[in-house]
RNA sequence: GGAGAAAUGGCCGAGUGGUCGAAGGCACUUCCCUGCUAAGGAAGCAUACGGGCUUAAACCUGUAUCGAGGGUUCGAAUCCCUCUUUCUCCGCCA
């Protein structure tokens, strides 16, 4: 029940919890496997439902067989009090039960090694899509579900927000001598932009959407990493800090940490639904993507987002995705910035996430739409690593339903404002609603 | 960093080798009583998995779980070892 219990490491005991391991419903796998295989297809998982239904099968025997051998040692043992209480002989119980020692371990044995093959099998399993989500390989296949306001029409060329930036205080060479490549400095005007942003999101967020600002650990342990599902599969993207026999891990997301609130919790069901958002730093390795935005900001190792988690009742959870998104889209909307929404296909989802929709935001020097901001319902997927439940109205334990989004990444929200707020001169105005926050700036000049 | 104490069910809290999955209390659910924003009475109430029965649930039954891991034992909440966490006192420190 309690999360130590759940180390990917730890060695079973005979009939240990081992669904705590797995994100998918092992009932839903077992009773309906080639319809969760397909599924899963559609995402482009294969499932080896075939090896899966054969460690199954040798589980169940397996199973069956040390419990049988369980219950006898238990109820010779039994005998053996008894026995002892009335003063009577029980060596012969004794010799008895002694007579199973060695199957009985053997199989407890070959249990426990047989758990931890299917739950090495069933960890790697990624969550199943919502019905409405549609079908699709990858990034071409995502569909765009509404579009809001109109790129604005420069009549001199337009700047990207590294050459607008250089005169405004943004430094990427300072940054490069402290930390190397994908990090930034910002200075002055530029850095109050920066945290104007992430105070103009948290208010908003707490004032007119209904969240709990919160404030939490940027480094975390391997248990919540596997709580929300980075680990064990995502390791290569995170930033990895050992210490003595532990080992912390930089957030990637403030998700991991506000989800993770939920762990080996039992909530009552009138404490749902529960809404926190919180500011962080987010620490992303980016393996993997060596050549993609190297230039300015878009893609850093240390960048700031506003995070929004909703912890909800299952029922809920998709009214409260369109609810979420809508509360990332305020944002936009309110400092006037261009976007659209599209819906993740199947293939472009997620690990844990059953329907995710993305926000992308314009910006006018790459003449396109980029990812600012992206909102998934993670059904009961966490919700069922963690253990994190409430108790229903038949008195039931529940597993909830977990959501997050970005509200929104505030570096690529910076990139957005400058580059869609330009002039001529190379000044940039200060969107309406943020002048509050700028000491009522209303233009950044070089 | 030093010295001590502790970790039990949703919560509090008993329990130092057998009849303990675990007293008692709180909370909760159902019922009864009471004409009132309260009190009293009865019952139920950990989780997960396996098996049986079933359309399913309910139910029956087995196993495991009293911070985690390992050990002793026919048998461990209870004894031993390791680890983790929390609390108290001292030191240090933004």
């Amino acid at each position: 029940m309690v999360g130590k219990t759940r180390h990917a490491r730890a060695t079973h005991t005979p009939t240990s919890r081992y669904q705590d391991f797995f994100m998918l419903d092992i009932q839903l796998l077992r009773n309906e496997l080639d319809a969760v295989a397909a599924r899963l297809a559609a995402r482009g998982f294969t499932l080896d439902a075939e090896a899966f239904a054969q460690l199954e099968h040798e589980r169940k025997t397996l199973q069956t067989r040390t419990q049988d051998l369980q219950a006898r040692r238990n109820s010779l043992s039994k005998q053996v009090g008894e026995a002892k209480r009335k003063g009577e002989d029980a060596s012969a119980i004794l010799a008895e039960v002694a007579g199973l020692g060695d199957e009985l371990k053997a199989n407890e044995t070959a249990l426990a090694q047989l758990q931890d093959r299917l739950s090495a099998l069933l960890m790697t399993i990624p969550n199943l899509p919502h019905d409405s989500v549609p079908a699709g390989r990858d990034e071409s296949d995502n569909v765009e579900v509404r579009r809001v306001g109109e790129p604005r029409a420069f009549d001199f060329p337009v700047k990207d927000h590294v050459d607008l930036g250089a005169a405004l205080g943004l430094d990427f060479d300072t940054a490069a001598k402290l930390s190397g490549s994908r990090f930034a400095v910002l200075k002055g005007q530029m850095a109050r932009l920066h945290r104007a942003l992430a105070q103009f999101m948290l208010d908003t967020h707490v004032s007119e959407h209904g969240y709990t600002e919160v404030y939490v650990p940027y480094m975390v342990n391997a248990d919540s990493m596997r709580g929300t599902g980075q680990l064990p599969k995502f390791e290569e993207d995170l930033f990895r800090i050992p210490r003595g026999d532990d080992t912390f891990y930089l957030v990637p997301t403030a998700e991991v940490p506000v989800t993770n609130f939920m762990r080996d919790e039992l909530v009552k069901a009138e404490q749902l639904p529960m809404r926190y958002c919180a500011h962080t730093p987010c620490f992303r390795s980016e393996a993997g993507s060596y050549g993609r935005d190297t230039r300015g900001m878009i893609r850093q190792h240390q960048f700031d987002k506003v995070e929004m988690v909703q912890i909800v009742r299952p029922e809920e959870s998709f009214a409260a995705l369109e609810a979420l998104t809508g509360h990332a889209e305020a944002i936009l909307q309110k400092l006037g910035l261009p976007y659209r929404t599209i819906v993740l296909c199947t293939g472009d989802m997620g690990f844990g996430a059953c329907k995710t929709y993305d926000l992308e935001v314009w910006l006018p020097a790459q003449n396109t739409y980029r990812e600012i901001s992206s909102c998934s319902n993670m059904g009961d997927f966490q919700a069922r690593r963690m253990q994190a439940r409430f108790k229903n109205e038949q008195g039931k334990n529940e597993l909830v339903h977990t959501l997050n989004g970005s509200g929104l990444a505030v570096g690529r929200t910076l990139v957005a404002v400058l580059e869609n707020y330009q002039n001529a001169d190379g000044s940039v105005t200060v969107p309406e609603a943020l002048r509050p926050y700028m000491g009522g700036l209303d233009t950044l000049r070089p």
